[in-house]
DNA sequence: TAATCTACATAGGCAGGCTAGGTACCTGTA
DNA sequence: TACAGGTACCTAGCCTGCCTATGTAGATTA
């Protein structure tokens, strides 16, 4: 119902960015480039995010306390902002699996 | 990751009015009321949608022509405005169908 | 030395939800 | 008979997540 160009899902998967983030930071802390690279890999290139909505989403997270972030920096490399989960991430995540799990029953009702 | 207050599911249903008012247009022609309290039945009360939601989103399926209207008027009833699913409609809803297994899968990779 | 990759960031727009309000008719009950 | 509640439709305006577009800046490769 939408024109949107990118890859292949369009607004299918509106509102799942940030849980998705928060599940690989749920694993080890990261940076926002590296997050969008392990995406790509894990999803066989089928989903990469829009670097705008990557980083806005981490200013969304941190803003709700979920991540927490601080800056790297590498001799001759470029700096980076590694994200670390928090309790309140971790909890959050939990919660989204247990409402992805009913979601889907819900949406199988239909499709 | 919102303080939505409507029933069960958030943003986590973002894309899919449109999806299951298709998908139940498929099997008979029906109006808005009874097209919600369909979905009410279906879910076992945890999905109603909102007035303001399910009207507009039946302007926006007529506008891209996945629907077509027309009033009925039965003698000591309120009038009743009845949706009928268009081909385009039909062949819409495959393809929500298709695209909504490849993101349940997509989205199983993290949740 | 120019292109490309790494890495982060913001401004502004769009679309699909939402709240809040409205119209109008019918039915049950106090 | 008045009023609550159910049926049935509609619109204005707001919020938010994702988008396009653009910017910075250092490192690497052709």
């Amino acid at each position: 119902m939408n024109d949107n160009k990118n890859v292949i899902f369009g607004d299918t998967l509106r509102g799942y960015t940030e849980k998705i983030i928060l599940s690989i930071l749920s694993n080890e802390d990261l940076y926002g480039y590296k997050i969008n690279k392990i995406i790509e890999t894990r999803t066989n290139h089928s989903l990469i995010f829009n670097e705008a909505t990557l980083y806005t989403t981490f200013q969304r997270l941190e803003k709700f306390g979920y991540i927490t972030s601080y800056w790297v920096k590498n001799d001759n490399l470029p700096k980076k902002k590694y994200y670390a989960i928090t309790k309140e991430g971790v909890s959050f995540l939990a919660n989204c699996k247990f409402e992805w799990k009913r979601t889907k029953e819900l949406i199988d009702l239909f499709l």
